[in-house]
DNA sequence: CATAATTTAATTGGACGCAATATAATTTTG
DNA sequence: CAAAATTATATTGCGTCCAATTAAATTATG
């Protein structure tokens, strides 16, 4: 963009070295971002955000989930899943019940509208895969390798 | 947490197969939010966020950047950062100021304040280095995979 | 059994992130 | 030169995210 004369292609130098752990995060934070734009149009036919669908994919496994379970799944918290939940409810593809048995929770269940969403929804898996342009092996590797990092930082924070 | 009975180690079976660009999506997903988790205390002491301290790392290597330069290197538009670099002009790291030769354009400059920091905060390479767990060599080959994820990503958005 | 501690959700407030729109300055064109 | 198109930034609105607080229900304890 200016004057760049000390970029050089991929070397390992004194400060990147030191700084590789930071330029991991952006790299991770970036890509985070290119693939909620990939996501985007997908998603937006069924009028959807990325953590929206990601719900949704959590109950197509598994049904019947308190907010709590959910929470764990994707390591999100009430203050993210109560306003969420409500539009996905609004939008009818979930119901949201206080449990009989213990009523502090709430069980979030697919609709009728939200099961035959993921038939609808199938496509989505193929387009995202394309868009990755990774064959299956890197792709397997470079999840692995990012559920380490993942184990690594949650350890480091106390998880 | 409940009955997964169907979900055994990290075989992949058909469906894992198709899933995969999915699971690694929302693997980038968790690892930049565990990474923001990461950064969080390290950067409460500054009373700064992670985009806020991106700003600052991206000035720290080139000052006098225009909002549109600072946005290109993060990959953010103005909406993000206008009131982001207000933020920062507020507690005094940054000053913002119309180019002379071009007023539709804004520089943004490093206070002394702000210069002043880079080497304050030079503590938190050591500490995120750390928290990644991962050797040089890994890091280096996980942030190359993911430049590459990056660019496939931004080429099928039309980038 | 009554009170305290714990657990589960919801709410509130601050900060991204982006699309869409607005505004002002510059450049292009006729 | 004046109108149109382009460019740079700012604003608005919606949807995450998270920390902190609140409220209600359940469990543990004296």
């Amino acid at each position: 963009m200016t004057d760049d004369s000390d970029a050089r292609k991929d070397d390992l130098k004194d400060g990147e070295a030191l700084a590789l752990g930071q330029q991991l995060c952006f790299a991770v934070y970036s890509v985070a971002h290119a693939f909620n734009r990939t996501y985007k149009p997908l998603l937006d036919r069924f009028g959807l955000t990325y953590p929206q669908y990601l719900v949704l994919l959590a109950l197509w496994q598994h049904d019947n989930m308190t907010v709590k379970g959910i929470g764990e799944e994707l390591g999100l918290d009430s203050g993210t899943l109560s306003p969420l939940l409500k539009r996905l409810e609004t939008a009818g593809f979930v119901s949201r019940t206080r449990d009989k048995g213990d009523e502090r929770q709430v069980i979030v269940a697919l609709t009728e509208k939200g099961v035959a969403l993921k038939t609808e929804a199938f496509g989505i898996l193929m387009e995202i895969g394309k868009a990755t342009g990774c064959s299956m092996k890197e792709a397997a590797a470079l999840r692995s390798a990012l559920h380490g990092l993942n184990r690594h930082l949650d350890e480091h924070n106390g998880g």
